[in-house]
DNA sequence: CGACGGACTTGACACTGTCAGGGCGCGGCT
DNA sequence: AGCCGCGCCCTGACAGTGTCAAGTCCGTCG
């Protein structure tokens, strides 16, 4: 029964941080609506990075699924990429707070947290098989075109999250985040296809 | 007399975080370094914000003497895009956590700051004219240049922060940054020089 | 001299994360 | 049957926080 009780707090801080923000959450307010005391969350995290940490994890997970999805449906090796860039950002803009979290340091210590470590590393992987091309899992050869493809998917993202992009142009449709994506990139990978 | 303990809780707060951390900072703690009451701030700052936007206010203007100074040693236009890119870098390196407090939307809101937002946007300015080429303020015509080069070095120095590229390559100094900066925007932007 | 207002103080409130120390019910052992 | 232990959850306390309210001192001006 008290997988009931682990689940309501984690449903709960979740709800929290998309509802008001990250700002939002405290172990406190989430045991409230948990409908437990403020020490019942103890129970089952030690503290409260670590409730934070699980939130990381499904995170994660959250955004592998995103990318995959987008990029088993194209066709081209360059589809790949626009697919998975605009997946990338989609699930920034899509889970704005969550998001934030997932790439917070101090928030969450994801060194301490090698589960929420392992997801990390497994969307990282997924990135990199696609602009490697294969399921290699060796040495990276040159690691540019990977920072290119995830340092302008994450710029984009945090850039608009942040509310540094909206002034220049308003709001954007997934589709035209795509586009977007897709055309910084080419000003960067030309002669690919 | 009074302007000591203005510029001293400012200083005592950019102390803080410098060396702890932006959790470090407290208007209590930042009052206690500063020698005066817990409410001596509040005769000078309306509130916990902003302090931290005045803090964000200097971080945007150190950004500019950054890029300003990189840039206006470089001959060509590549060179130029090459070094402010970098200074982009090594000034989130340098400031780690004020380069995050003058990106977090819900700690800053920069909207209810005007100061700050001047001294943001003439930092934006400076990388636009960099990217146009000229010291034209009317319309952009293009945004994915733009996009391209503010992008890729705010996600590169958002990713190095945050921890999440030294598992792939350890520390780097400051030419390394600069050169990795232009390989991933040479990926991108092959056909200038 | 006396009122005033700027610069700063002490005191309080509600809120937070976390430590300490309970209680209650159920399963197993003697 | 009686007791013990333990999982599960609770109440209580503590130091810390941001902020509101009210007070004190002191120089300036009428």
């Amino acid at each position: 029964m008290s997988e009931d009780v682990r689940t309501a707090i984690l449903k709960a801080s979740l709800e929290l941080i998309d509802e008001n923000g990250l700002r939002a959450f405290s172990m406190r307010e989430a045991a409230r609506r948990a409908h437990v005391s403020h020490q019942a969350p103890y129970h089952y995290f030690p503290d409260r990075e670590t409730i934070l940490a699980e939130l990381v994890r499904n995170g994660f997970e959250q955004l592998h699924a995103y990318m995959s999805e987008g990029s088993s449906a194209a066709d081209t090796a360059d589809e790949r990429l626009e697919s998975m860039g605009e997946a990338y950002i989609r699930f920034a803009i899509e889970h704005r707070a969550l998001f934030r979290l997932m790439f917070r340091d101090e928030m969450v210590d994801i060194g301490h947290h090698p589960e929420a470590k392992a997801a990390a590393d497994r969307s990282f992987r997924l990135l990199v098989e696609a602009v490697v091309g294969s399921n290699l899992s060796g040495e990276i050869a040159d690691p540019a075109p990977i920072l290119a493809v995830w340092s302008i998917a994450h710029g984009l993202a945090a850039l608009e999250l942040e509310g540094k992009l909206q002034h220049l142009f308003g709001e954007r449709t997934p589709q035209e985040w795509k586009r977007i994506f897709s055309q910084v990139l080419r000003t960067v990978i030309p002669a690919r296809g």
